[in-house]
Parts: structure tokens; sequence; C-alpha cells
DNA sequence: GTGAAAGCGCTAACAC
DNA sequence: GTGTTAGCGCTTTCAC
């Protein structure tokens, strides 16, 4: 089944001349004669001659290969990042090579060491939700680029891709108030993520800047962001004495359980409770109601990773400065928060 | 900020012994004495030495990498069927990469040919809606193990995980049947996949194992499998003089668009017309009404795939004769087809 | 314009 | 039990 691989040696010994001349014919090396490098090129696709990778990366102690740590494939927003990184690195002649975390510490650490030992040249990672040391991201910034997605923090002095989580909390809040909307809760994701401090800044500032006070009993933790944490915080919210009547969730899932929860209760959404998630995931436009959301660009920010690290792995001079991308976000107003007046 | 890494030859100079005896001893060979390990395993643990992976590979001809092409990574199902592979490549400790084709030829053949020149050791692969020549798989089987998942072909002998798409179609049609829908439409997936033919050819003979005539007029092809196409499908359907009072949707995302059409007209689902996709999306359960669909084990068929793959990678004696294992579906009855008597 | 030789980092056959 | 040597396939100095 298997047939070795044709070599430059093999093509060399085939036209009586040295590998080396095949190897400069075939980079199209200008110190060959026109007839060299015609003779080597047609002997090496009649061969189907390819060359082997491995040897011109151990050699080059280059593999033009990026890596790509991410939580969850399984999950809308990463794998519009993923799609987005393989699009640009594959259009600019990089392998990507990924791992999966499942949201867990150990298999990071485990995951970062696997991928410095392939020799990545790069490396693109959101961390997991449980991460709180970096130790093994730093080990990974010492040796080679490193861009961080959605997930940022200020213990890595690495180039950023962000949204703008602040903004989007921030537009969403002002939403929900725009429409009439004044007792509003909030359901919080992970203490730890700055994506989700920011997003409970965006609406705690948004309320006070509406002279709207901040009640503490409106602020649920829904760190898994799964429906039924969702489910269940709504749950409470509604058995408060003074309900809220709106609600700003960390992500669509946990919205998508309060919408479950407030159905349940023989509450109309959105004349009784209005609700808008974050992350416009796939579903959320098909729901009924349609979820109103905050849109993160997943697409653009994975293209926009993968750009970045392909101009730091290709920068000639000195390692460039990190930067920090921030990508807009965008309110998707939908059904959920088209009160009627 | 990149220092050049630690190599044997280090550990060699440093302890004053040969690189091969460093090299026997991080490997734990027989031959080398209890003291000698001990002292390199020290020394490599201090100076935090990692074996080069690259130059392991080009030695070993291995490169423990499993390619993967899959049509789409922004899609549940083959997301879930990643996550299974990754899953299993990791725990046997193999690394993953992979391409996405999003449907595309063209694209595929060059995915195929990459891979094979990063000299990936097997492949696994779902190939693209427009693939209707495989001659770019068969040059990777002749050279590695390859694995079909989901998608499969008669022109290729390679092991396939598939799902039993026959019996999926058939229970789903019989479970219209017995709810009492006897005018059942289908939105038919593209021609040259196997899995859509096997889709039809299950409703048809449980049409016909049930005396019920097979209506052309109720064939419609979504080969694309978006809600658009399933909409305006569905829109020409309820035209029908004699219209259909079920639909069996060859995905979930056809039947999705199709629930719109439907409720766009002022018909009630289940009651006046019922609805099966095919799939198990995520969105399907969080959809009003709840859409009954055939759940496809995605994880379960990533596993599988890979575990196959590596069983041929790592066959001692000669390569072992192709298999294919077939994955059962199960119905998911939900909302969108549970009619009221 | 082309060839010889060395080396990327690792391992294994062969010595002793 | 350990060292020597050679080679995986490629590229690149240095010769001529």
């Amino acid at each position: 089944m298997k047939k070795s691989a044709v070599t430059i040696k093999d093509l060399a010994k085939e036209l009586g001349i040295s590998p080396s001349t095949v190897s400069r014919a075939l980079n199209d090396h200008p110190d060959i004669s026109v007839e060299t490098k015609k003779e080597v090129n047609d002997l090496a696709k009649r061969l189907n001659y390819e060359p082997n990778v491995v040897a011109q990366n151990l050699r080059s102690q280059k593999t033009h290969t990026i890596g790509v740590i991410i939580p969850e494939i399984v999950h809308f927003f990463f794998s519009t990042v993923i799609s987005g990184i393989e699009e640009v690195a594959y259009n600019a002649g990089y392998t990507v090579m990924f791992c999966q975390t499942s949201e867990s510490y150990e298999r990071e650490v485990k995951d970062t060491k696997a991928l410095l030992n392939q020799r990545i040249d790069g490396m693109i990672a959101s961390f997991s939700k449980e991460t709180t040391n970096f130790d093994h991201f730093k080990e990974v910034a010492n040796k080679i680029p490193l861009v961080l997605f959605d997930r940022e923090t200020d213990d890595l002095d690495v180039s950023k891709v962000i949204v703008d989580d602040y903004y989007g909390a921030a537009i969403a809040t002002q939403h929900l108030i725009d429409q009439g909307y004044s007792k509003i809760a909030h359901l919080a994701g992970p203490e730890n993520l700055i994506i989700s401090a920011e997003r409970k800044r965006g609406y705690e500032e948004t309320l006070s800047k509406n002279n709207l006070r901040i009640t503490p009993e409106y602020i649920l933790p829904c760190f898994k962001g799964t429906m039924d944490e969702g489910y269940h915080a709504m749950k409470r919210l509604i058995d408060l004495p003074n309900r809220p009547d709106a609600v700003f969730a960390n992500n669509d899932m946990a919205a998508y359980g309060a919408m479950k929860a407030i159905k349940d209760e023989g509450l109309n959404i959105p004349n009784d409770i209005g609700i808008t998630g974050f992350s416009n995931w796939q579903f959320s436009s098909l729901i009924d109601p349609q979820l109103t959301t905050v849109a993160q660009p997943g697409v653009e920010m994975g293209r926009a990773a993968a750009r970045r690290l392909i101009l730091e792995l290709e920068a000639k001079n000195e390692t460039p400065k990190p930067t920090t991308q921030v990508l807009k976000t965008d309110l998707i107003i939908r059904e959920s928060t088209r009160k009627e007046k």
C-alpha cells in the first residue's frame, strides 16, 4: 500500500545532477539555469514529487503551523472564531493545529505544552473559565508569539483581540431602559473573566447614568452560562417581592433559560419582562420570541487574531509591541424587548 | 525573547556523556544504568528540556498527527464530530490538524494535498457536497489510512463510520404516519450524497410499506439545506391544490425554514402540518414548536472514526480490511409532530 | 551554474 | 553500559 515517497535524491540520481542543484531548481534559485530548472520541475511533476515538510521544518526551525487553544469546539461563538482563524491561516500558507480544553485548567496546561513540543510557530488562545494562573501561557509567550482572543487578562503582555464588552452591555442596558423597563436584573458571568466583569460594569454604569439604582438582589450568578442556571436564577428573580421587569443576561443560553422560566410562570415576554442576551448565538434568531442580543463578530475576531499572529511571526526586525484590538459589538434588536407601549 | 531550545547535545555536553546515551536514558532504554538515567532526567527537568518533535518525526517517519477534513466548522453536527475526534486522538497521543473545505471541491483537493505534505499519519474526512470525483482521496488512501465519516461513497474502499440514514428516515416517516398524517412531503438533500439518497429511500419505502402513494410533487429539492430553501419549498408545497399535511425534511435547518413558511401562512404546527427534521441540531429543542428530529450521534461518530483510524495506524501486521461502522439514529419526538387527535 | 559537505535534532545499528 | 557513526530529507555555505 504505502510506497515510500520520492525525495530530492531520487530526482538528482535520475537526472545525474546533485541534490543541492535539485533543491535550488525547485526553489527557483537565480543561479540555476533555465534548462536545469525545467528538467527538474518536469521530472518532479512526473514522479509526483512533494517536498517533505517535516524535513523542511527541521531545517528551517519553522513549522508554519499555528496552534489554537479553545475552551469548546461545540459552541457557536468559538466555532465561528476557529473558522476565521482557519481562513486567514490557510490563505497565508499556515496550517492549524488545535486543542480544546473543555474549560479545564489542567487540560489547558497540557495542551499548551503539547503544542509547544510540536514546535508551532505561534499560538492563538482563549483560556478556560477555570484559569486564574497564567504561567503556562507566559512560558508560551517566552518562546513564540501568542495572541489571546475574547477572554483576556492583564497578567499576559501579549496581543489581544477582544470585543467591546462594556459597550455591548451598555447599549443593551440602555436599550432596555429606552423601551421603558426600569427594574433591570443581570445574570452575571464568571468573575475571573474580564469579559464578564466588563459586561457587568457596562450594565451597572448605564443604570447609574440613567439614575436607576443598582439593586444587589437583581444580580445573580450564572457562571457556567447554561440554560439550567438561567432558568433557576430567573425563577428566583420572579419570586422576589419586587420582581424585575427586564433582564440583561451575560450570554444567550442563560437568557434562553430565563425565557423558559418566565413563560413557565405564565408571564409574557416582552410585555411583563423584557430580556436581552449576549453573543448572538445561532439559535437566538430562531426561538420564540426572538432574542434581542449583543452580536460578537466571531469570524472577524478569528481573522483579526490570525492576521495579528502572522504579522508578529513574519516581523523581520524585532518583535512588535503587543497591541489590543477591540472589535465593536452590535445590538441586535428582536422581539424579546419590543414591548407594546 | 526567543531562547533557542535545549537539545540532547546540550544535556550530553553538560554531563560529559554522549548524545545517544542521553537519548536512550530519556527513552528509558533497558541498557542504561539507573544512575545515568536519573542524572539525565534530572538535568533535563532542570534545564526544561523538551524533545523536538519535528526531529523525532523526521527520524521516525511518523508525525502522530491526524488530518481532518470537514465541510464546515460552524455547523453543529460537524463540530460535535470534531470534538469526538479530538478527544480520542488526544488521549491516544495524537495531534489533530484540520481544514475546512467550506463545501468546495477545489478547496478539498488542495486541503488533502496540503495535509499529505504535512506528512500526517492518517486522515479522517467528510467530503463536500460538490465532490463527485474522488481521485484526491484515492491518492490519500494509497499513502495513509483514511477513514470517512457521515458522507460516504462506494468509490473509496476505506473504512467508514456512518449513520443509519435509511433507518432514521424510516422511523421518522413511520412516526408521522402513526400520528395520523398521510400526505407526507419530503425536502430532499443533494443527490450525490448517499446520506440524502438513503434518507429519501427510507421515506419512500416507508410510505409504500404503509400503502401510501409516493407523490412526486411532494418531493422538493433542498440541496443546500438552508432555511431559505426550506421556506420557499414549503411555500410551494402549501400552494399545491392538494397540499401535504406533513413534511419530512432532510435536515433541521430546512425543516425550520419550512416551519416559518407554515406559520406565515397562518397554519398550525402540528395540527395543520406536522414536521420532522434530521440531525437534532442544538436549536431544534429551543424553537417553538420544538422540532421532532432524528438524532445523529456526532461525538460518538467522531470517536469511532478516530478509534478506527488509530487502530489502522497502529496495526502491526498488514493493513486491516476496511470496515463500515453504522451508528444507530434515534427519533427525538417533540412538539412539531404531537398532533391533537 | 553546479557539486560537496555540513547540519537541523534525534535515534538505532554497530562497536567495544 | 556507553560511545561512534550514520542517516531521516532538506537547504545552504563554501568551493570550483
